[in-house]
RNA sequence: GCCCCUUUAGCUCAGCUGGUUAGAGCGCCGGACUGUUAAUCCGUAGGUCCAAGGUUCAAGUCCUUGAAGGGGCGCCA
């Protein structure tokens, strides 16, 4: 079964007539003589001439949309127009038929709200199948840029004991009989008899424990799955999401805007050279999907969009800075902002963000030193005692793309907040450790990956840039 | 959780101020075709107009409720 050649080696060959095996599905079959075989490897179909005259009539008749086949024969220069060489088939072998009357997916457009509901059979589609060649080298580049620069990649835990790291609702985890759940003389849930003899849920962030690791590595990093229980319906939020979070000691909160940003450049520019084709059809279908748009409601062509992120500086403004450029704005002197821009303090929304991105800077930018209100707890003072040293990175169309700060390391500093914000002290002590035990200034951020994805590949639903989304309501396979 | 929109053939959609037998393109099926590129050409079949209730002489069309899907907002990555 090993004796085959993927397509995306093949296109790097020069076709002199050598005999090669493919492995495919049929996307088209034309003329009952051209198959366009694809085998996943890339977004390139090859197409398979057969010869009617010699192929048997029941072969003929089950190259359908979706089979899979084995097809040998020799590679020649194609001698039609739409492609660079052809593979002459001297065998076809049908391993998998696939009926035409009941196979979802026709030879033409279909919409991404019916693929989504065909989720098991969307890979088999262009776009999801650049979709996910994209993801994975985003995925591979995020590894390769920490590792060449000495991060150690540190698995927190999934299933976490901890419930005080604030990020949000969790996904409760026990094997008590839910049916029958014990209590405890006071009317509380008695975990005693729990698998884990406590509670716990899956994790929300990886961070509290990647700065243990952190304190001993230097610099690690995290990339794993994350789970939020929170009811949230947009195309940005995913109940089960993967989160990349570095956490480096003895830097400070430049070095950790410095760290994103190279990251950022670093694994768009991978994608642009290593998914140049997937991105080039992804642009393409972004291109036609807004044609009907009008001018002002379309966004940046994709390619530029992402070369404009490797070529140009972030825009790192504070919190104080942005909060100054909106209350001036046109928009808010108008009355346009459904929040209006009034009080120091308040939280960003997303009409605020999309305005300083999309309209004021045109480019990625970095928000500093929030105030302390509307920041966790482990987040570094600032002398001003009223902002804290945390970092946003806002980029078009997504929001926020990239959350962190510098951590506060000072035991008195950090205990005081704690206190202030009802985090539960005894439980922590192992995370408050780290600071009574050779302190040392550190920073870190966390990355959502599927945000990455959509802003890479320009689709506008995240639901459409995970294999398996998870969102309320749903959990299919 | 809140607000808005959508639901008509397998898919994508049209269907006017309520009025005869609900349409198109693509797909499927049948036929033609040896250089096609979502092939093309000819033909056939295919509908619980999301569901329930209501208004009306008459409802795909109007009203109410519900369901599913989409978008925006909030929570955030």
């Amino acid at each position: 079964m090993n004796k085959k050649t993927r397509i995306t080696r093949l296109l790097k060959s020069t076709p002199d007539g050598q005999i090669v095996t493919v492995k495919g599905w049929v996307r088209t079959f034309r003329n009952n003589q051209f198959i366009a075989l694809n085998d996943g490897s890339t977004i390139v179909n090859l197409q398979v001439v057969v010869d009617r005259e010699t192929l048997p009539e029941d072969i003929l008749k089950r190259i359908t949309p979706g089979a899979a086949l084995i097809a040998t024969g020799k590679l020649i220069e194609s001698q039609g127009h739409g492609q660079a060489m052809e593979l002459v088939a001297a065998e076809i072998l049908i391993t998998g038929d696939s009926n035409a009357d009941t196979y979802p997916l026709q030879p033409k457009r279909h919409s991404l709200e019916f693929l989504r509901k065909n989720g098991h059979l969307r890979f088999r589609t262009q776009t999801f199948g650049a979709i996910f060649r994209i993801r994975h080298h985003l995925a591979y580049a995020i590894h390769k840029f920490f590792n060449d620069r000495g991060f150690f990649y540190l698995n927190t835990p999934i299933i976490t004991g901890s419930d005080a790291e604030g990020a949000g609702e969790m996904f409760r985890l026990t094997t008590l009989d839910l049916n029958n759940v014990p209590k405890t003389d006071d009317g509380h849930v008695d975990y005693s008899n729990d698998f884990f003899a406590k509670e716990t849920n899956l994790t929300v962030s990886g961070q509290l424990e990647a700065e243990l690791g952190a304190m001993a590595l230097s610099n690690v990093y995290t990339f794993g799955p994350t789970f939020r229980a929170e009811n949230s319906n947009t195309t940005r939020h995913l109940a089960e999401f993967w989160m990349v979070e570095p956490e480096i000691a003895f830097s400070d909160l430049d070095d950790d805007m410095d760290l994103a940003e190279n990251m950022l450049q670093y694994v768009i520019g991978y994608v642009l050279e290593h998914g140049k084709l997937d991105l080039e059809f992804l642009a393409k279908r972004l291109e036609n999907e807004e044609k009907n748009k009008p001018q002002n409601e379309r966004s940046f062509p994709l390619l530029e969009k992402l070369q404009g992120i490797i070529d140009d500086k972030f825009e790192r403004i504070t919190y104080t800075e942005a909060f100054n450029i909106l209350r001036n704005s046109k928009p808010n002197k108008k009355g346009k902002f459904a929040y209006p821009v009034e009080e120091w303090g308040m939280d960003l929304q997303s009409e605020h963000e999309r305005f300083l991105v999309e309209k004021k800077f045109k480019k990625p930018v970095i928000i500093t030193d929030y105030p302390k209100g509307i920041k966790a707890f482990y987040m570094r003072m600032n002398d001003d005692g009223k902002t804290v040293a945390a970092m946003d990175i806002l980029v078009p169309g997504i929001g926020e793309l990239v959350g962190g700060s510098q951590r506060e390391e000072r035991l008195d500093v950090l205990h005081d907040r704690m206190k202030e914000m009802n985090i539960p002290i005894e439980e922590m002590q192992w995370y408050l450790d780290t600071r009574v035990y050779g302190s040392c200034p550190h920073a870190g951020f966390g990355l959502g990956f599927e945000r990455l994805v959509l802003f890479v590949t320009g689709m506008t639903n995240i639901r459409d840039v995970i294999p398996f989304p998870r969102f309320p309501g749903s959990a299919e396979f």
